[in-house]
DNA sequence: TGAAAATGAGACACTTTTGTCTTATTTAAG
DNA sequence: CTTAAATAAGACAAAAGTGTCTCATTTTCA
């Protein structure tokens, strides 16, 4: 376990996550199953008291709210990543998903929260990416990938419900993690058979 | 499950969905998208008071329990009548989409609803028709629908999403009803290709 | 029409959650 | 060692949700 090199070292801030970063990372951990949950609940996830959460979110609207905006910045560093290799299609799709599917809690509670279209700056960076999506899927099209008959927002639906299928097939312990981007790849590309 | 015994009542009800009806169909549709709403919302969206919800559920917990006990009999209904038919197992998967599509809303429900962890009856009903679908991905596999080296699990989690995505597609507006099952099961058959 | 049942509206007590605050303790830095 | 910052714990009031109840009104059916 790496886990516990914090406190000797005197420099060594590098593998420190701040309490802000797990609390982001617990909350959606939680929510992404079970989006009633209660800040408490939350909180005891992260391991700090419910005082120390607002001292880093001024309101549960406020924690979703940049847990919404961590996640559309965590999904479009995978998608500038992507993009940098200048892949084929079908293997631009492939690389996307090895790094979206880590992130399948984050991408499902986009999609799910509801604060997506009540609040304009997260509504407008998650219409953005949405936007990205269906040029890619405009991409796979051209490039033969996918059939030019079946319609953008099916492609964009079954890529989205696939990666949470992956994150969560991992998460239930039925899928090595290195397999579940593989399987949605080749379920995507040519199906079950 | 005989759906229509309904009242002793000699014609009363012929056009009329009961109240009870309209509230479990309500409470679904906001469920689905939002498990956190409150009986308010769901009395509100039935277009009934919140004294006549309880009059008719004697709590919350109640009400998801139904909820989930009707979802679950409305996709037995659907595996039932598929079986009847005896068809080859990859008309069968067809014929299942085409039942369940209309359900997604019920059927997503039950997978993403904690109640059904909690509640021995719903459990193990749950249980049941998710062995069921295992019995049912190990047919395609032995037909050859689906490739051997793929895991039961993973299939089952493929047309569980795919499932909720044809359902939401249809919902958002992006996808015509008669085609929301026909684009699962090709997706499920030969990908997106 | 008239009686019985169902409903809408809302009052009420209770519980949970939320957001703010204070205080004692721990942790980090000088 | 000493000081300053961060934290856990918890008190507190306000808000929202839950479950029960009553009563006036509407609907239903005989």
């Amino acid at each position: 376990m790496l886990t516990a090199v914090r406190s000797i070292c005197p420099m060594a801030n590098s593998g420190k996550s701040t309490a802000k970063q797990t609390l982001l990372q617990s909350a959606v951990a939680i929510l992404a199953y079970n989006p009633g949950a209660s800040l408490q609940d939350i909180a005891a996830q992260a391991g700090v008291g419910r005082a120390t959460l607002y001292r880093h979110f001024s309101s549960r609207e406020a924690l979703v709210r940049e847990l919404a905006m961590e996640a559309i910045a965590a999904i479009d560093q995978v998608t500038t990543q992507v993009r940098a290799q200048e892949l084929p299609a079908k293997e631009a799709l492939l690389a996307f998903l090895e790094g979206v599917v880590p992130l399948g809690d984050r991408f499902h509670f986009l999609g799910s929260e509801s604060s997506v279209y009540t609040e304009p700056e997260v509504s407008m960076a998650y219409k953005r990416q949405m936007q990205e999506l269906d040029d890619f899927v405009t991409t796979l099209k051209k490039e033969g990938v996918v059939a030019p008959d079946i319609p953008n927002a099916w492609v964009s639906t079954a890529i989205d419900m696939l990666i949470w299928a992956g994150w969560s097939a991992v998460e239930s312990g039925d899928i090595a993690r290195n397999d579940a981007a593989k399987l949605a790849y080749r379920t995507l590309t040519q199906g079950l058979s």
